[in-house]
DNA sequence: CATCGTATATTCGTGGACGAATATACGAGT
DNA sequence: ACTCGTATATTCGTCCACGAATATACGATG
C-alpha cells in the first residue's frame, strides 16, 4: 500500500472515462478523444497509449473483454472499464480538483534565465511572444465561440478551453505590462541589468545588499584545493 | 544538423547559465541554482543532473577541466563552458521567450473530465483548491515581498515568481468565479450536468444540437462485428 | 571517543514516454 | 487493373527521467 509506483496518468485517466461509456479498443478511445478536442488539454500518444492500457489491465483497473477482428485488420483487443477503475478515476480526478500541483512552464524556466540576454533583447523577445499569444487567443476565443454559439454546445463541456484561455489572458497581461515597462524605461532596475550584461559584474553600489552578501557566501565553498588535475575527453 | 535528438532542457540551461559564473562541478551548481531559488521554475533532480551535463559535454557545449578530489571525498569532475555551449544557451533562450509552447497542465487535464463528478461535488473541491490557491498566493506575496524590501533584491532577479504568482492569481479568478456560478445556480448548464451525471444520457432535447449529433457519428464505426470471442488474463 | 544525523558528491537500475516502423484496408484517380 | 495516399490499429526499440543506493566527511551529543 505504501507508495504507488506511478500514480495515474491524465492519459491513464481519459481513457477510464471514455471506457466509462462503452468497452472500446485503444485505437477508437483515441479516435473519440481526438473529436471531441480532449487533446488539447491531454497529451495523447500513440506510443504511450498503448503502454498506458497496459498498466491499466496490469493493475485490475480495466479488463481485456476479448479480441475482435474485423476483415483482416489487426487484431484489435476491446478493454471495459472494472469497479476498481471506476473507483480510481473518481478518486484520482478529485485530487487533480482539489489539489494545485507544482508545475514547471517553460515561460517561468526562461524568466528565471532569462537576465543573460540584454534588456532590450529581452524586452524585443518578449513584444514577439505577445504578439503570438494575441493570435492565439483570437483563435481560440472563435473556436469556442463556434461550439457555444453555432454548434449549441453547453460551456460544461469547454471548461477546459475556457480555463486555459483565462491563464493566456493572464500571461499576456504580464508580458505587456512588461514590454511597456522595458520601453519606457520605468522597469526597476533596468540599469543593473544592463550593467550586469556588459560587465559581467553586479555595480558596485548593489554589493552591499543582503541578497548578494548572501549569495556570495557559497563561493569557496566548492573551491577546495585540488590534489589532481587531468585532462579527459571521451 | 537537421532534427537535434533531444533539445536542451530546461534544467540543461540552467547548468549553462551557472557555468557562464566560473567552472563548477555538478553538485556545486545545484546548490548555486537552489540558493538562488531557481528550483522553484526548473525542476532539479540529482539523478538527471548528471545525465543532463553528460550530454552537454557529449554535444561540446561543457567540457571536462579536470578532476579534483578534496579529502577522500568522491571524486568530482568540474566542468567549464565551452563557445557553443554560450551560443546554444542564448539562442534557445530566445526561442523560449519568444515562442509560447504547447504544454498540458494538469488542472486543465482535470477540467476536461472533471464532468465524470456531481456539479455539487465538483464545487466543493474546486472551492476547497481556491483556498488552497490563496494561501499559496499570501506566501508567494510574503516571501517576495521579503526579498524586495527588506533584502533589497532587485525584481530583475524575481520576474519568474512574479509571472507565476500572476497566473495564479488568475487561476484563483477563474475558479472563484466558477465556484460562484456553480454555488448560486447561475451556471450556465447546470441541469444538464446534473441529469448526465444522474441517468448517464444527455437529456432528450439535447439530442437535437449539432455538436451531439456530430458527435453520434462516431459511434459503430469501431463497432465492427466481431469474428472471435474470447477471454484473456494476463 | 563511539555514534548518529546531516552535508557532500555521484552512480545505477528501472520504468515509462514516444518516435518510428509495421501491416492491412480502401477509395480515388489514371 | 494498378497504385498511391490515407485511415485503421498496434508493436517495438531507444532514450531519458529520476528514485534509490552508495560512499565519505564532519560536527554534535552523551
Amino acid at each position: 500500500m505504501p507508495g504507488r509506483r506511478t500514480s495515474t496518468s491524465p492519459l491513464a485517466l481519459a481513457v477510464l472515462s471514455t471506457l466509462v461509456e462503452r468497452p472500446m479498443h485503444p485505437y477508437e478511445i483515441a479516435q473519440r478523444l481526438k473529436h471531441r478536442g480532449k487533446d488539447q488539454s491531454i497529451k495523447i500518444r500513440y506510443g504511450s497509449l498503448y503502454t498506458v492500457v497496459q498498466n491499466l489491465a496490469d493493475r485490475g483497473l480495466v479488463e481485456a473483454e476479448g479480441t475482435a477482428r474485423a476483415g483482416r485488420r489487426p487484431e484489435r483487443t476491446v478493454y471495459r472499464i472494472t469497479a476498481a477503475g471506476r473507483a480510481e478515476l473518481v478518486e484520482r480526478l478529485r485530487e487533480l480538483v482539489r489539489t494545485p500541483a507544482k508545475e514547471y512552464p517553460l515561460f517561468e524556466a526562461a524568466l528565471s534565465l532569462v537576465i543573460v540576454l540584454s534588456p532590450d533583447e529581452a524586452a524585443g523577445l518578449l513584444s514577439e511572444r505577445l504578439r503570438v499569444l494575441e493570435k492565439e487567443m483570437a483563435a481560440a476565443r472563435a473556436a469556442l465561440a463556434d461550439l457555444m454559439v453555432a454548434q449549441g454546445m453547453p460551456r460544461l463541456f469547454l471548461l477546459e478551453s475556457e480555463y486555459a484561455l483565462a491563464l493566456k489572458q493572464a500571461e499576456a497581461g504580464w508580458v505587456r505590462a512588461m514590454v511597456t515597462e522595458l520601453a519606457d524605461g520605468s522597469f526597476d532596475g533596468l540599469a543593473i541589468w544592463r550593467a550586469w550584461h556588459e560587465t559581467g559584474e553586479v555595480p558596485a553600489e548593489m554589493r552591499q545588499a543582503d541578497w548578494f552578501r548572501a549569495d556570495q557566501e557559497l563561493d569557496g565553498a566548492g573551491q577546495t584545493p585540488l590534489d589532481q588535475e587531468s585532462e579527459d575527453s571521451a
